[in-house]
DNA sequence: ATATCAATCTAAAGATTGTTAGATCAATTT
DNA sequence: AAATTGATCTAACAATCTTTAGATTGATAT
């Protein structure tokens, strides 16, 4: 390109970066994936379902964007969000899609019409019942990611242990649970369970990006 | 791409959809043009130095997106944001861009360090200053864009006609001159004739986008 | 030193955009 | 009806991006 455009124009391409970041599908994904906490290249590959060349290959213009950061640490090399404007920008990317293309609504509707969705509530409210103890808040995310950062009052209990773990779970309370955000499904296969075997469950759709608690390193 | 896949997928590709709306600069940059209010494709395309074929390709894009929306004028198609949101979001992953792009700092600090840049300031303070009259609120856009959406106060004076109209503007009194936004440069360039001319005249880099003031259709 | 593992780099094929030219369309003017 | 103007559509080429394979690097384990 040519050197002598016009500084208007760099200060657009700039902003482009951004842009090209977030257009990716896979990308967004992998996004939503470090607002949950720091992981490996291998990690993230495997959670979001794509080779680790491909992961690498997508993390290298994320990185480009200086929307995520990496150290290494022995083996591996962990990446992490530059810092919380990033999960911040997640969210509301996210939510300028939801309120301007329908099909994104349908699809989530249609994600909400489930039993045991729980209706959009005050997250103050819904902190009172917890420190109370009249609701148990369940984060059904791997451990480390509730190491990483997770709602108020909320225990960790993984999907994949969940079944095995049932006992520890008082019977007559309601179970709140929530995982990564509205886009993923842990929180409802944790209700579709607990309802299964009795208990008053409902899904929180929304998670730590969304109620803007930013992991620790 | 193939058909059966996971319900998931289909949410990120929504979202990302959005993300290529914002991807090429000069949508950006017609995105922008299109917060100060309504525009035909003509205008667009001289506004942003492009070819009209080029605006009305870019302008698809974003209709894509559903970001912008048209109605028929006559022989003219009108494209204008589909919501305040729009703006928001502009605004937003501009100061995202800022935060995390070293690039883009350096260039906006190069363009601030001009003389007459205006310190960052108070909104509600300089309100009151331009309601009592104090200081002069000089929008130095086109008439159109002033009628579409105006800072409070403000008076129209656009900078093509600024240099035949200086009598109308009261010696002695600071000048605060705005335009279309940080990456506007009309504001820099009434300033500097301004104070060519003997004023106290400083730019002030917000627009109506940053003030969440939308254009009225 | 050799082997292994996680991750990246390089190169290349395939898919997707950006951009332009030419034809076309829709509304208005003559 | 014909000409004009603003805008879009289609087709094509160039440029860019995605994805995968193969070679390479950095750190650790044997």
């Amino acid at each position: 390109m040519k050197d002598s455009r016009h500084i208007k124009d760099l200060l657009y391409e700039q902003v482009a970066r951004i842009g090209k970041a977030a257009c990716s599908p896979k990308r967004l994904e992998l996004i939503e994936l470090l607002c949950q906490g720091e992981k490996s290249v291998e990690t993230l590959a495997r959670e979001a379902a794509i080779s680790m060349k491909l992961a690498s290959a997508h993390l290298r213009e994320l990185r480009a964007a200086r929307l995520v950061e990496t150290t290494r640490q022995g083996k591996n090399v962990i990446y992490r969000i530059a810092n919380r404007a990033v999960a911040e920008f997640w969210v509301a990317i996210r939510s300028l899609a939801e309120d301007r293309l329908v099909e994104l609504r349908l699809a989530l509707e249609q994600m909400a019409s489930h039993p045991g969705e729980m209706a959009p509530q005050d997250r103050s409210s819904l902190v009172k019942l917890a420190k109370k103890g009249e609701v148990i808040v369940l984060d059904v995310r791997p451990a480390n990611e509730f190491e990483a950062a997770h709602l108020p009052f909320a225990r960790s209990m993984p999907l994949e242990e969940l079944k095995n773990r049932l006992a520890e779970l008082p019977a007559g309370k309601t179970i709140v649970a929530y995982c990564r955000g509205p886009y993923c499904l842990m929180a409802r296969d944790a209700v579709d369970l607990l309802r299964k075997k009795g208990y008053d469950a409902v899904r929180l759709s929304e998670g730590v990006a969304e109620w803007g608690i930013a992991p620790v390193r």
